[in-house]
DNA sequence: CCTAACTCCGTATGCCTTACGGTATTTGGT
DNA sequence: ACCAAATACCGTAAGGCATACGGAGTTAGG
């Protein structure tokens, strides 16, 4: 990636600091950047990444293909720009309460994000985009724990532990929500299916721990899984975890 | 989806327990079902999933690309079929150590996996196969922790967790692993192009605590991220968590 | 008033999956 | 021994995608 590229980029990301930079010879443009990534923004809502397309942004615009890549370098670009837009959309509140009540309000940002817009948990991100948005959201990711006890290291890999467990879950939750939605099939009716195929394949001598631990978590869930009571209980043991790092009493304050 | 295709899938799946229903009116198969698994595999581990393509996969082979049609009803159903195959690679060691130990050995082998085979993750599964393999994985991981005090759903939520933080993790290492490669840029390179112009855009009074922390992990770290530490770090205090469950004493042995 | 710069778009290239129909091959049944 | 059914393999085409390139129309600076 050369140089140019880098300043084409970033400028966009931070065009709100830099100004649009306009050559004023032509045509204005019938839209703004923020207008073509909104676009961006609900066709992925509505279809999900895969189905995402420069056309069908093109077409909720009244625009043509190919007059999207005078607003955007590329498909990728638009989609790192719609990243950083998103991340602006919940207001950063003043920290409250102990570190563990902050970094749950923190956890649950992002589980709330990601199934708002689902398509971020799609995204693979070759070099992370740094935008305005993106680093405003960490500062404030990492205000929640200053103070708390722990050394700038462990700080980052904190946070870092948090949004990585988060997006693990999120992932499998909304997974199995695009699932149940699209094939218009439960959980359990699917299971109802399956069923006897797998116990004909599957004989219960050969899986005595699954087969106990899978009824009772079936009985316990009404379902298959229950991604978002998985969420509570893994973010529990982190969170205890972490107050053993706090606690452990080897720790000068840094 | 119809009972029909069910079958069709599973037994695919657990051809090795069926044994495949050759109808042996025609001309034989050239190859077996398992040889475009391994194919598939092939092209997954050099070319990543989304450049896997079916063309791709009957070139190995020598096929041409309608071909494979006839082995595997889909691209989808293939890549269900070659997870299988993968989660079927690694020996299921017998379990010895204490359930940290045995943790650690379960999630280092995920951890591993994800490196051989980084597709994986790219993998996005709308309903889980049930396959063979898999399942006899799942039931040694549950293994590891049978008898330390967990009850059935605690099982179920802990390997889930162990799962899911280790994907995340491996995600990320993966993504920085790639990036560094394709770009043939180290992490500290494109830093060293990008700092200015971000040091530019973002006044370090907005990002007072961010800066700190991210020159200490930089410094630290030498470079932007350590993935393998940040791994090593959030698994011993999910250790450490699940600890405190097991022996914060309101708990009778269920 | 001319021309440089710019927007918008038509076309083309080269990918992808998969539906469909044709042809060659093998074998069970007669 | 021969025919018909079943099957593997493949050619073609439809419908999708990103994006390179060049042309036509529009605006404003000199």
């Amino acid at each position: 990636m050369e140089n140019r590229d880098v300043d084409r980029t970033l400028s966009l990301m931070w065009r709100r600091v830099l100004g649009t930079p306009q050559g004023s010879r032509g045509p204005k443009q019938r839209f703004s950047v923020d207008e073509v990534i909104r676009a961006g923004i609900a066709v992925a809502d509505e279809e999900g990444l895969p189905a995402f397309s420069m056309r069908k942004v093109a077409d909720r615009l009244g625009l043509k293909l190919m007059s999207i890549y005078t607003y955007v370098p590329s498909r990728d670009e638009l989609i790192g720009l719609m990243v950083d837009e998103v991340m602006g959309e919940p207001e950063l509140t003043p920290h409250a309460g102990d570190w563990r009540e902050r970094l749950t309000v923190v956890a649950r940002q992002m589980w709330d994000e990601f199934h708002r817009h689902p398509w971020l948990l799609q995204v693979e991100q070759s070099r992370p985009w740094i935008g305005p948005n993106g680093s405003d959201r960490w500062e404030w990711q990492l205000a929640a724990i200053e103070g708390a006890g722990f050394t700038d290291l462990e700080m980052d890999q904190t946070i870092t532990l948090i949004g990585d467990f988060t997006g693990a879950s999120a992932r499998a939750d909304v997974a199995a929500l695009r699932t149940a939605e699209q094939s218009g099939i439960t959980d359990l009716e699917w299971w109802e299916v399956n069923a006897p195929v797998l116990e004909r394949l599957m004989p219960p001598a050969a899986y005595p721990i699954s087969g106990r631990v899978g009824t009772t978590a079936g009985e316990e869930y009404n379902a298959v899984r229950d991604s978002e009571r998985s969420f509570r209980f893994g973010l529990e043991r982190i969170l205890d975890g972490l107050e053993v790092l706090l606690t452990s009493g080897r720790r000068p304050r840094s």
